[in-house]
DNA sequence: CTCCCGTTTAACGTATACATATTGTCTTTG
DNA sequence: CAAAGACAATATGTATACGTTAAACGGGAG
């Protein structure tokens, strides 16, 4: 047996925690880990061939991030946001991204312009293949439009967001919905292109809200037992 | 000389590395720390008891928080954001506190209306004793008024911010400056207890303005040196 | 006197070892 | 048979040790 699951040693350069957070990230994100799931130091540990102390680091900064749950004395797991934190995150996004809106407005520049229309191509590509990488570029697109921004706040908070988002997307949404149409990204660059500011706005508000839909359909009152077990259990009184 | 600073071993059940991570962050945002001070694990750790374990986790989740730059290899010092970081974030500021009054609109419970006045109360009878206690309430005060969302991200956002606004404040502010206007929070209030949401928009809006102008005023060419040095060495050819 | 290069030193990156807390199970007892 | 307590297994919290990197220093050549 292998003890690594690939890639020889890397550059020291770059540290290994930062490594391993990138994957465990990913994992994520890709659902390859479901809500919930259990992540023991020492079993990613051993399993990426690193020791407790790396993956300890990453956890922490994914925890940081929202990503994972870390319990005291009982170890980290894949975070499994409620519903309510799902409509959190989405109310924040919507400002948020309302503000790169207004952000951009005028600073656009020709090659940025292109950098974004080079990316809905992309999604437009990925459309027809891989489904998973259509929707991480979807979610990318939101990053990409950020990072424009220059902000480097606001790149981060809207980064981290649409992470969790997509978090939500996979625990509450439709099974196979395309997360972002990529028409509606087209329509707000087109009017970000022209700057204008009254239209770009409102594109984005109205798309933020269909991906809010999106991801929360499912959620009118099942799947999210924890909390249908809460609701009830305040109805007994406990 | 005595191997701790204070205060017997505490109980085990908060870790240590939290412990230290408060220490810290109060350290820095009271200024107890300079701007660019550097953050040796082995002397701190040293100092407080600890080992470097604990002080690298605790400045890891300070970085998290912008509060500490961790530079690979060459260790990490308190964080000294430039001009442009402040704009960056009072942008950000804006628009999430905003966002906090519009979700504050409605359903501000008496309890609540009754927990921000006792805080205001607090904050005037700071204003004569000691500035620091009265800088710290009135950053305090956009905390309590985020926290009562009841919204977790909005809220964790908007006490980071409020956190790197006050470095902001202390590297390019009036040297003592009240941070916020009292009089300026009671009218907040006022217009949130009446459900006047678009006067509260406005109040706050004007507010966050205000404090960009006085965390940023001194900032007209002066006192950042780097940033100067910078400057001019660009204009150098550098 | 200045500049270059090898040496030194301090600090970080990582691994490992020990101590401790929590969970599940097994036994015991009413 | 059910409930309470003890024990073992698992995994985390923390400290320490080792290897390596990068800044600081000093001597020699130009």
């Amino acid at each position: 047996m292998m003890p690594k699951p690939s890639a020889a040693n890397q550059n020291p350069s770059v540290p290994k925690s930062d490594v391993v957070y990138r994957i465990l990230k990913r994992a994520i994100l890709d659902q390859a880990f479901a809500a919930g799931t259990k992540l023991p130091e020492d079993s990613i540990g051993e399993r990426l061939g690193v020791s407790r102390t790396i993956v300890r680091q990453a956890l922490a900064r994914l925890n940081g991030e929202g990503l994972v749950e870390l319990r005291p004395n009982r170890g980290a797991c894949v975070s499994h946001p409620s519903v309510e934190d799902g409509h959190d995150i989405f109310v924040v996004r919507r400002a948020l991204e309302t503000l790169v809106v207004d952000s951009l407005i005028g600073r656009l520049t020709p090659p940025k312009i292109e950098a974004l229309e080079a990316h809905l191509d992309a999604e437009d590509k990925a459309r027809v293949g891989d489904p998973s990488t259509s929707i991480h570029l979807a979610g990318e697109f939101h990053v990409l439009l950020a990072r424009l921004t220059e902000n480097a706040i606001l790149s981060r908070y809207v980064t981290e967001l649409v992470s969790r988002s997509s978090m939500i997307l996979s625990l509450y949404g439709r099974p196979h919905s395309s997360d972002c149409a990529v028409s509606e990204h087209r329509t707000l660059i087109a009017a970000l292109a022209r700057n204008d500011r009254e239209k770009a706005r409102e594109l984005m508000g109205h798309h933020i809200e269909a991906i809010t839909v999106r991801a929360l359909l499912k959620s009118k009152g099942e799947d999210d037992l924890a909390h249908l077990l809460a609701a009830y259990a305040r109805e007994e009184g406990l």
